[in-house]
DNA sequence: AAAGATTGAGTTGTCAATCTTC
DNA sequence: GAAGATTGACAACTCAATCTTT
């Protein structure tokens, strides 16, 4: 096998991605355990309540979760049908509806936050010392931009 | 909403996952463009590329995916349907199979690598400096690790 | 009984096509 | 026509139950 990324690189890749899964993984089964909702659901309500007006359509949710539309629209319907958001017309557009938490959303909202954070804190930020912290957030940040694509546009 | 983790350690995950969810879609993109094998796919070929003699059992596979032992035979399943792993029936222990690569597994695997070692390098270690890619390396090394469960066994 | 592998049923996502509104 | 949302058909996984071998 040829080499084509550096040693250092390649483990780096492979630490991030073996990390990823680990700690991904065991907060799920946390908030499982907890019968709390799942990382997903949570994301799509803090998505919410962190847009303007505390409302989003599905296609601002999709961009943000990595979704397709109809990836969101499905998602959307699962949230709606648990009673957590609900699906309200717009007034300026009527093409689509906007996606507003209900009270039971905020509250599921709320009462994940202490399991999701204590996972976060003691598998992720405890485990780095300040120092590391700093660096991961700078460097991660930068790849999230992500410059370019690593093939141009054919 | 209470705080409960430090806004440090909460930029530096958001970061973690931000850029965890952007690397892997682009690659992905990039190696469909390419008409090669998925991420998942390759991980597969390499897995059974760097097992002791060049085999692995599903078993093996799916701790290593972090996947069900249900889920790694449906995969295994896909790949033999593809013509890119073959089941072969062990000597010592006749319950499972061992999964080994045929020729045209070797041959994607071959080909597969130029183009996930492109997107690796350019999306991820080019975007890092030397200093980075260590301090990552090691802290993403020790998260992986996992000292322990956020919570523990009720 | 325990462990590996598999299968049936159900969940969650994608893609392509369609409907509605801009 | 373009964009948002949805739907039908399908893909990839999980869970629980089963079969085989140890």
């Amino acid at each position: 096998v040829p080499r084509l990324v550096s040693a250092e690189g390649l483990a780096a890749w492979r630490a991030f991605l073996d990390a990823h899964a680990a700690v991904i993984g065991r907060i799920e089964a946390d908030m499982e355990r907890h019968r709390l909702v799942s990382l997903v659901w949570y994301d799509v309500l803090v998505a919410i309540s962190e847009a303007p007006d505390r409302q989003l359509r599905p296609r601002d949710l999709a961009r943000r979760l990595v979704l397709t539309r109809s990836g969101a629209t499905r998602l959307v319907d699962r949230l709606e049908q648990a009673g957590l958001v609900r699906r309200e017309p717009t007034e300026d557009d009527r093409r689509g509806a906007a996606v507003v938490l209900t009270t039971a959303g905020t509250r599921a909202l709320r009462r994940a936050w202490p399991v999701y954070a204590a996972g976060i804190n003691t598998l992720f930020v405890d485990v780095l010392t300040p120092d590391e912290a700093r660096v991961l957030r700078d460097a991660m940040t930068r790849v999230a931009a992500a410059p370019r694509q690593s093939e141009p546009p054919s």
